[in-house]
DNA sequence: CCGGTTGTTCAGCG
DNA sequence: GCGCTGAACAACCG
């Protein structure tokens, strides 16, 4: 269920138990001294990227859903939860996910300006952390957290398909416009997967991510796993282009 | 029943 | 000590 938009889900129904005293916390995060919550408020709820930060007065906890990972509110399932709270009205059960207690207030901890999600997203640093990364591919660019915090690899392939640019592009051998466009929609598309997704017609609007036929071209869409990563990427070589290289990979050499 | 995945972390290597 | 890569992990859907 994770990309960023879905925490942002995630964080807005949780939001009932801000200010709420933890009553009793449990859970088998071997890690997290669960105990110290119990008798403590909670103050807020955040959220950076993929990560729902549930904030107290001098820690938070960070949870990461991963790809498997998922929650029930007022409600629990069969299996042991990685961290489970009980409040005096309701309960916040985590499963299969990354539970840390953090010493520091969030401020100290994440760049807001980084997180597509966030009212402080800024465009003009994302473009200057993409130049200084103009060697790799646009592929890994979108997924890489410290650029695009929150975007995943649905959000991905559908920013691609939007812009019609080609995975395999390295961000430097993109026209300007298409450099400004992949930025713009990374956020516009966020947005639009938030509404479609509190709407539960997400897949609806697929156009690209796993489909077999361009909806422009009428063509087969490929489907390669790509980048670092190996992650599973579909894409149309009738639309979506694949700029010349100003600098071309020499084979064998980095 | 099995294969595949909306993701990250870390060990191991050069 | 770094950067890179592949393995490991996980539960649910089709």
């Amino acid at each position: 269920m994770p990309e960023g938009p879905s925490i942002v889900i995630l964080k807005e129904a949780v939001a009932p138990f801000t200010e709420q005293t933890v009553i009793t916390a449990g859970g088998n995060a071997s890690k997290v001294p669960v105990e110290e919550l119990e008798g403590k408020k909670v103050r807020s709820f955040k959220s950076w990227g993929k990560h729902l930060l549930i904030c107290f007065d001098d820690f938070y906890i960070r949870i990461h859903l991963l790809m498997f990972g998922s929650y029930r509110i007022n409600d629990n399932k069969a299996t042991t939860p990685r961290l489970s709270l009980q409040f005096a009205e309701g309960e916040l059960n985590f499963y299969t996910c990354s539970v840390q207690l953090i010493r520091q207030s969030p401020d100290e901890v994440y760049d807001w300006t980084g997180d597509v999600m966030n009212p402080a997203w800024d465009h003009k640093k994302a473009r200057e952390k993409l130049e200084a990364k103009s060697g790799k591919l646009v592929c890994d660019l979108l997924l890489d957290q410290d650029i695009f915090a929150g975007v995943g690899n649905i959000i991905k392939n559908e920013v691609l398909y939007r812009t019609r640019v080609h995975p395999k592009n390295r961000f430097g051998d993109l026209p300007e416009i298409k450099k400004e466009e992949l930025i713009t929609e990374a956020v516009n598309y966020a947005f639009d997967f938030l509404e479609w997704k509190k709407a539960f017609t997400l897949k609806n609007h697929w156009l690209a991510h796993t489909k077999t036929t361009c909806l422009r071209c009428h063509l087969p869409l490929h489907k390669e796993y790509l980048g670092t990563t190996k992650r599973r990427t579909f894409f149309c070589t009738g639309c979506q282009i694949l700029y010349a290289s100003a600098n071309p990979v020499v084979p064998g050499k980095k």
